[in-house]
RNA sequence: GCUAGCGUAGCUCAAUUGGCAGAGCAGCUGAUUUGUAAUCAGCAGGUUGUGGGUUCAAGUCCCUCCGCUAGCUCCA
């Protein structure tokens, strides 16, 4: 006897085993229709599924309103792809080919270099493979049974992988569908069919089992849906990214550059981003204070020995620039991180427990030499500047201090709207002896580090495995406005840097005794390059009110307004705001349009009626215009924007900037 | 670093597939004096990323280097 659990509660009994197709048959015409993939006892299956007798199993049919469903689906269509791509070209050695957020891709080694060019062939192919509808049909065998047919295939990469990666699988299973046999382990949707959209996106390399020692094969992007407007979202979700790529708006945008000549990787801030990371920085440093840390500054070099004794040369000296040599033992390097010079500073005299925790805080600049391929314009670079301290204190502290660094965290991504995100915590793996440090202390820190994240209700998943040699970490991971996910900010236990074995940090305890302190290392936005990158994406390059680097803008009616202007101006300026005027002879609606793509929050113009009662008439960027006021209103109303660091709008169109004839946003 | 693609005016892009380097915007000059997304006219702007090669002739074809983009690998 077999029974059979539904969602809805209600359950089934067969005789005999039957497959998931089966049940949803029983259950209806309609359903065993619609269904596409089964899912038990949380395992997505295929319908071909066969569900054993004399036991109970929850059972899920999924249709095309499960998003479960949808992974099988673009699976189907990797494998649907790949068999395109074998009937037009020769020697495809095929690789793998899995599903991954947003859509699917496939390894494959030939000779032709696949190019966006050969797409609309492909996809063709694969529009006719869909609409011939044959069944996808699961083929298993034993392991020497599916060596010769992946030898017979004459798929080298299948072989190896049934040899080496499956080499603890009995059995293996294939999906067929004419004559396309793959080694998969599925499932599969009944018939290709169910594709209702699929496009391919991009192809770029990548290596045999992520390896780059090994051979690099071509992978094939796409993504594929249950229907064509589902495609079209998802197709416009791309380009709305490419619209807010920081890299574009910092250029129409004024807010930084990067020169060859300067260097690959190295920012230049123009005045418009400068002003931007200085409002931030200053927000940061006055939150700084209140919570008890302490400004420092230290040099953009150390000497080679400094990092010797922190480890980190030549460990890291593939990614570090490479030493200046003023004499044969006179050797410094650009710094790669901050905490030896913080640690200098902890160590310039003895320290007593009532100065714990310590906290050292500086908006430290680092070089890194990432590799060439590496660079992506204010995301990853080569040199930036962390908003970083150090925290040193007793293992009793690390539990507030963690509270402290995590509320921070918090604090300044809510100021800046960025309401979603999830903290990664890097645990030790069990059973791994690569670590510095007890591990009951590990463990107590583990276990703060979970309580502080649950007490605080932060989405935290503990990664085993993912700590650094040296101690755990919590790893903010940053969702913006599209759904992308950015690693920013970072807190990290470090019990390496102060042992002995290092720089053997201590302090005199209440038992008049010496003791080891903790470090912690904390950057709530990691790299003031990156963060900003990513607000720009975030906003789309309009920046709320207190961070826009121009916040208003008067703009003349005519000429003949210009001194009345000017006064406005002063005014406004005399108030805090960064204001600028537009006093030139054209006409108001060009002015506007001006102001409008360059994102200015506020837009105040006046003319002769103006001049006249001493009002502005008040253009808001978002919501148009707000007819006149008195300039003292006015100056009022932004001023409590400001105050409240009011985040209005993260998303409202392009920009626009450069682009003849693009339609009206705001 | 690897694979692939790309590199033309400050920006966005043309240039008959090897035959006189061009347009819009931005800039400058002048006219216009304007009330909520582009006023008109003129001027100027280039060693086609770099260095070499093939050719009567190279933006276009070949090679070198540099840079950018996508992805892979890496990220203390």
């Amino acid at each position: 006897m077999l029974k059979v659990k539904l969602p809805d509660g209600s359950e089934k009994s067969f005789e005999n085993s039957v497959k998931v197709l089966d049940v949803a048959t029983d259950i209806g015409p309609g359903l065993a229709k619609a269904a596409l993939a089964g899912e038990v006892d949380g395992t997505v299956v295929g319908l071909d599924y066969n569900l054993a007798d004399n036991q109970e199993v929850n059972l899920k049919i999924l249709t095309k309103k499960d998003a479960d469903a949808l992974g099988v689906l673009r699976h189907s269509c990797a494998h649907v792809m790949a068999r395109a791509i074998m009937r037009l070209f020769d020697g495809v050695q095929l690789a793998f080919g899995p599903t991954i957020e947003g859509g699917f891709y496939y390894d494959f080694d030939l000779e032709h270099s696949l190019t966006d060019e050969d797409f609309p062939a492909i996809e063709a192919e694969m529009q006719k493979i869909i609409s011939q509808d044959e069944p996808f049909e699961r083929i298993e065998r034993s392991r020497e049974e599916a060596l010769q047919v992946v030898r017979d295939l004459g798929q080298d990469f299948k072989v190896e992988h049934i040899e080496e990666g499956l080499a603890e699988h009995p059995t293996v299973s294939f999906y067929q569908q004419g004559e396309f046999v793959d080694l998969c382990r599925g499932p599969h949707v009944p018939s290709p069919k169910a594709i209702g959209a699929f496009k391919l996106l991009s192809v770029a390399g990548a290596y045999w089992k992520g390896d780059s020692n090994r051979k690099q094969l071509q992978r094939v992007y796409g993504t594929a849906f249950f229907d064509k407007q589902s495609l079209e979202e998802h197709l416009a979700r791309i380009e709305e990214a490419k619209r807010r790529d920081h890299r574009v708006l910092g250029k129409q945008l004024d807010l930084f550059t990067i020169n060859p000549l300067v260097g690959s990787g190295l920012v230049m801030w123009l005045p418009k981003g400068a002003m931007v990371r200085t409002l931030l920085e200053n927000f940061v440093r006055d939150e700084l204070s209140k919570r008890g840390y302490q400004a420092v500054y230290t040099p953009n070099v150390g000497r080679v020995e400094l990092y010797e004794t922190s480890g980190h040369y030549p460990y890291y000296s593939d990614s570090m620039f490479t030493p200046i040599v003023m004499e044969e033992d006179e050797k410094y390097i650009l710094k790669p991180m901050n905490c030896p010079h913080h640690i200098m500073i902890y160590k310039s005299r003895p320290r007593s427990y009532r100065e714990l925790p310590l906290r050292l805080a500086e908006f430290g600049t680092v070089y890194r030499y990432e590799k060439s391929g590496e660079l992506s314009g204010m995301t990853r670079v080569r040199g930036f500047t962390q908003d970083d301290a150090h925290i040193f204190c007793t293992n009793e502290q690390v539990a507030d201090e963690f509270r402290g660094c995590i509320e921070m965290t918090q604090f300044v991504l809510k100021s800046l709207g960025l309401d979603h995100y999830r903290v990664r915590l890097g645990f030790r793996d069990p059973n791994s002896d690569k670590y510095v440090g007890g591990e009951d202390v590990w463990q107590q820190a583990q276990d703060a580090l979970v309580e502080v994240c649950e007490s605080l209700g932060i989405e935290a998943t503990p990664e085993p495995g993912e700590a650094a040699f040296y101690g755990p970490k919590a790893d903010f991971v940053i969702n913006d406005c599209i759904g992308r996910e950015w690693q920013l900010g970072t807190v990290q236990l470090d019990y390496n840097l102060p042992s002995e074995k290092r720089f053997g940090l201590e302090y005199i305890g209440a038992d008049n005794q010496t003791h080891r302190p903790v470090m912690i290392h904390r950057a709530p936005l990691g790299s003031m390059e990156r963060f900003i990158g990513v607000l720009i994406e975030h906003f789309a390059g309009a920046f709320p009110l207190w961070l826009a680097p121009e916040q208003v803008r008067v703009l003349t009616v005519s000429e003949k307004s210009e001194q009345y202007g000017r006064a406005v101006l002063q005014q406004l300026r005399e108030a805090g705001f960064r204001a600028e005027g537009d006093f030139r002879a054209e006409k108001l609606g060009a002015k506007i349009r001006d102001g409008q793509l360059e994102l200015i929050p506020y837009m105040l113009i006046v003319g002769p009626r103006d001049a006249e009662q001493g009002t502005v008439s008040v253009r808001d960027r978002i919501d148009g215009d707000l007819g006149a006021m008195p300039i003292a209103d006015a100056i009022a109303k932004f001023a409590e924007e400001v105050r409240e660091r009011r985040v209005r709008q993260t998303y409202s169109g392009s920009a626009g900037l450069g682009e003849r004839g693009a339609a009206n946003e705001y």
